[in-house]
RNA sequence: CGGGGAGUGGCGCAGCUUGGUAGCGCGCUUCGUUCGGGACGAAGAGGCCCCGGGUUCAAAUCCCGGCUCCCCGACCA
C-alpha cells in the first residue's frame, strides 16, 4: 500500500482525551477513531491489525476442531427471560423495541443463542463433544468505559462454547482451549499469563484468566516468586498461607477498659499485642434483603486484625449473595457497637441476635489463633483472650481474606506472592449445565437416559488484545508492534523525493517486495525525512527500510528494526532477501 | 451512581474575570525553495464558539436548564 493512497492520517498531537499509551498511539497513528464513549471505528490500519488477530484466533480454534458460526447481535428479550438473565445481567442489557413492539436486546454475550442452536441439533451422545465459536460484535453498556480500547462498550470478541456429555469431557475441552489460548497469545507475540480466577456465582469449578502484564491494566494479579511453583491468580481469587499464630494455652476471658479506642492499630498498641492477635469486625448488608428478614439483615464478618476482607471470597462463602457495606444506621439498629463489636456475645440475651437477623462469618485464620483481643460489644471496652469455639463461633468459617504482596504462596514452595497489574485479554471457564438446562440442550446417553449437555465458554477480546499489546510494547515515539499483528511488515521510506533515481529505485523495490509476498507500507509522500521517520516510529511496523540518495551512492538500502537502534545496510540488488532476513531477526 | 475537570475550524490551545470585528500553533490548498529526525518564504481556504432558553442596543463571554466527553471511585457474566 502506498501511504499517499492509504486512508487515514497520523496526528502530531493526540486528542486531549487520550491518556493511556495505547489510546494515544492508536489514535495518533490513525488506527481508530472514537465515535462515542467506549465506541470506536477502526480505520484501515487498525482493521488490518484486528483482522490479523482474528485470523490467528480462527486458525488456532479450527485446529482444535472447533467450528465457526455466526449468531445475531440483536435478539429477542424472551430468550434472556428463558435463561433467567434478562433482569440479572450486569451491566443491564441494552434494549430496543422493534416496529411490532417486540422487546429486543443487543447481545452482550451469546450463551443463550448458542444453546438454542444446540438444543435444536443435539440428540445423541454420539453428537458430542463439539465446540462452536464466532467472532462477533458484543455490546455491554458499561457504567464507565475507560482507557481507550482497554474498556469499551461495543467490541469484537471471539466467544466459544464447548458441549460435552460429562464432566470428564468438559475437562478435556477446557484443557484444549487453554492450550489453544497459549498458542494464540504466543503467536500474537505477547507474554500472557494464565491465572486462576473467580468463576462467579454462575461458574463451575474452574475459571482461568489470561492476563497481559502492563502497569495500565485494571486487574491485580499475584504470581509466586518461585518460578518452579508457577502459582498465579487474580486478586479476587488469590489464596495464601496465613502466618500461623503461636500456640498458646487458652487464658481466661478478661475485659479491659479501652477509652476512645476505635481502630485495630490503636487497640493493638493500647493492649500491647501485635495486630494479628486482634479480631476485626466488618458489617455488610445483602443487596436484596431476603423475604424472611424484612430488612435489617446484617452479615457480621470477623477476621484477624492483620488481614483484609476479600469481598469476592466473602460473597462466594455465602453462595453468591450480593453484598454492600452496612450503613452506620443499620449497624446501630442491630444493636452493634461499632468500634467495640465482636462475635463474642452475639447470642447473649440482649445481644445483637435478639434484635436483628445476623449471619456470622469468620475467616478461617481465627479458628487456630488463640487468645485474641476483640470488642466487648459495649462502648470503650474490649475483651482479651477470646478463643474460637469457646467464646464465639460463626455460621460459616471460610477463607475470606485478601491476599497481599509478600504473602506466602499457598502451594508447598518457599515462594511469596508478587503483585502485578495486568489486562485481562481472555477468560475461559466451566459453565456446567446452567444454560443447557434453561434452554433445553439435552441428549440421549448410551444408557438411554436423557441428560444435559455440559458446557464451557471461552472468550477473547480482540480490540482489547490489540490495545493491551500496545500497552506492553511501545516507547516514547510510538508503538512497537509484533510482526504477527502489525498491519504491514515493512515501512518503506523513500527519501529525496526530488531525486529521480531515488524515486525510480524505490518504486521498483516496492514492486519487488510486494511480488515477493512482503506486506509493505510504502511512504511515497513528498515529505521531509523527519516526518517519515517519526511516522514510521509512531505506526511501529517491525521493520523500517530506507531508500535514499545517500544509500544509493553505494547501491545500498538501509534497514532498521523498530525494536532496535541498530541500523544495517544491504545491497539494493539483494534487498528483498535482506528484508526477509531482518524480519525474521 | 458519587466526586472532580472539560466542550471555541481536522488536532492542540488562547479569548470568558471586565459583553462590542473570533484568534494562535500544527494540519490543509496553491506557487517557489529545500531534502537523513516533525524545513523555509509568499498567498489562501476552513468556525450553528456543545444545545435550548433568558438578560441586553449587543452574548463565545453574564444567568437558568440540558447534553456530551475525560479522570478518580462504585461497578465489571
Amino acid at each position: 500500500m502506498r501511504l499517499s493512497r492509504s486512508f487515514g492520517k497520523t496526528l502530531r498531537q493526540a486528542p486531549a482525551d487520550a491518556e493511556t499509551a495505547s489510546h494515544k498511539y492508536l489514535t495518533r497513528a490513525g488506527f481508530v477513531q472514537q465515535v462515542a464513549a467506549g465506541i470506536y471505528s477502526y480505520l484501515p490500519l487498525g482493521w488490518r491489525s484486528l483482522t490479523k488477530i482474528s485470523n490467528i484466533i480462527r486458525e488456532e480454534m479450527n485446529r482444535t476442531g472447533a467450528q465457526e458460526v455466526s449468531m445475531p447481535v440483536v435478539q429477542p428479550r424472551e430468550l434472556w427471560e428463558q435463561s433467567g438473565r434478562a433482569d440479572t445481567f450486569q451491566p443491564p442489557l441494552a434494549t430496543l423495541t422493534d416496529r411490532r413492539g417486540r422487546k429486543m436486546i443487543i447481545a452482550p454475550t451469546h450463551e443463550e443463542t448458542t444453546t438454542l442452536m444446540v438444543a435444536a441439533n443435539l440428540e445423541s451422545y454420539r453428537d458430542l463433544p463439539f465446540n462452536l465459536y464466532q467472532i462477533q460484535t458484543k455490546f455491554r453498556d458499561e457504567a464507565r468505559p475507560r482507557a481507550g480500547l482497554l474498556r469499551v462498550r461495543e467490541f469484537e470478541m471471539k466467544d466459544a462454547y464447548s458441549f460435552d456429555k460429562d464432566e470428564e469431557g468438559l475437562d478435556v475441552s477446557f484443557r484444549e482451549m487453554a492450550d489453544a489460548y497459549r498458542r494464540i497469545f504466543s503467536r500474537v507475540g505477547i507474554d500472557v499469563r494464565m491465572v486462576e480466577a473467580d468463576s462467579g456465582p454462575i461458574g463451575g469449578k474452574d475459571s482461568n484468566e489470561f492476563v497481559l502484564l502492563a502497569d495500565s491494566g485494571e486487574d491485580t494479579i499475584f504470581v509466586c516468586s518461585d518460578e518452579n511453583c508457577g502459582y498465579a491468580a487474580n486478586a479476587e481469587k488469590a489464596e495464601f498461607k496465613k502466618p500461623a499464630a503461636e500456640p498458646e494455652e487458652p487464658r481466661e476471658l478478661e475485659e479491659v477498659h479501652t477509652p476512645g479506642i476505635k481502630t485495630i492499630e490503636a487497640l493493638a498498641e493500647f493492649v500491647g499485642v501485635p495486630v494479628s492477635k486482634t479480631v476485626k469486625a466488618v458489617f455488610y448488608t445483602p443487596e436484596t434483603p431476603s423475604e424472611t428478614s424484612a430488612g435489617g439483615e446484617i452479615v457480621f464478618v470477623s477476621i484477624r486484625g492483620d488481614l483484609e476482607v476479600n469481598e469476592t471470597k466473602l460473597r462466594n462463602s455465602m453462595g453468591g449473595a450480593e453484598l454492600r457495606f452496612a450503613t452506620p444506621e443499620e449497624v446501630a439498629a442491630a444493636g452493634i457497637v461499632a468500634g467495640s463489636a465482636s462475635a463474642i456475645g452475639l447470642d447473649d440475651e440482649n445481644g445483637p441476635r435478639s434484635r436483628a437477623r445476623i449471619t456470622s462469618i469468620a475467616d478461617d485464620s481465627l479458628v487456630d489463633s488463640p487468645n485474641l483481643v476483640a470488642g466487648a460489644n459495649r462502648t470503650d471496652y474490649h475483651l482479651k483472650n477470646g478463643n474460637y469455639g469457646r467464646d464465639f463461633s460463626a455460621d460459616v468459617v471460610a477463607d475470606i481474606a485478601m491476599a497481599r504482596a509478600g504473602d506466602a504462596c499457598p502451594n508447598d514452595c518457599n515462594g511469596h506472592l508478587v503483585e502485578h497489574r495486568g489486562v485481562e485479554v481472555g477468560h475461559i471457564f466451566k459453565l456446567g449445565t446452567r444454560y443447557s438446562e434453561s434452554m433445553g440442550a439435552t441428549f440421549i446417553d448410551e444408557d438411554g437416559s436423557e441428560k444435559l449437555a455440559i458446557m464451557g465458554c471461552y472468550g477473547i477480546g480482540i480490540g482489547r488484545l490489540l490495545a493491551a499489546t500496545v500497552e506492553a510494547n511501545h516507547d516514547d515515539k510510538g508503538m512497537i508492534l509484533p510482526r504477527a499483528i502489525a498491519p504491514y511488515e515493512v515501512y518503506l521510506a523513500r527519501l529525496n523525493t526530488n531525486d529521480e533515481t531515488v524515486v525510480t529505485a524505490a518504486d521498483k523495490f516496492y514492486d519487488e517486495l510486494v511480488s515477493a509476498g512482503v506486506e509493505v507500507l510504502f511512504d511515497d509522500r513528498d515529505e521531509p525525512p523527519g516526518v517519515k521517520f517519526n511516522d514510521a516510529d509512531l505506526i511501529g511496523l517491525p521493520l523500517r527500510v530506507v531508500v535514499s540518495a545517500r544509500g544509493l551512492r553505494n547501491g545500498e538500502i538501509e534497514l532498521k528494526r523498530r525494536d532496535s537502534d541498530e541500523i544495517t545496510m544491504a545491497p539494493l540488488s539483494e534487498g528483498v532477501q535482506a528484508v526477509k532476513v531482518a524480519l525474521e531477526g
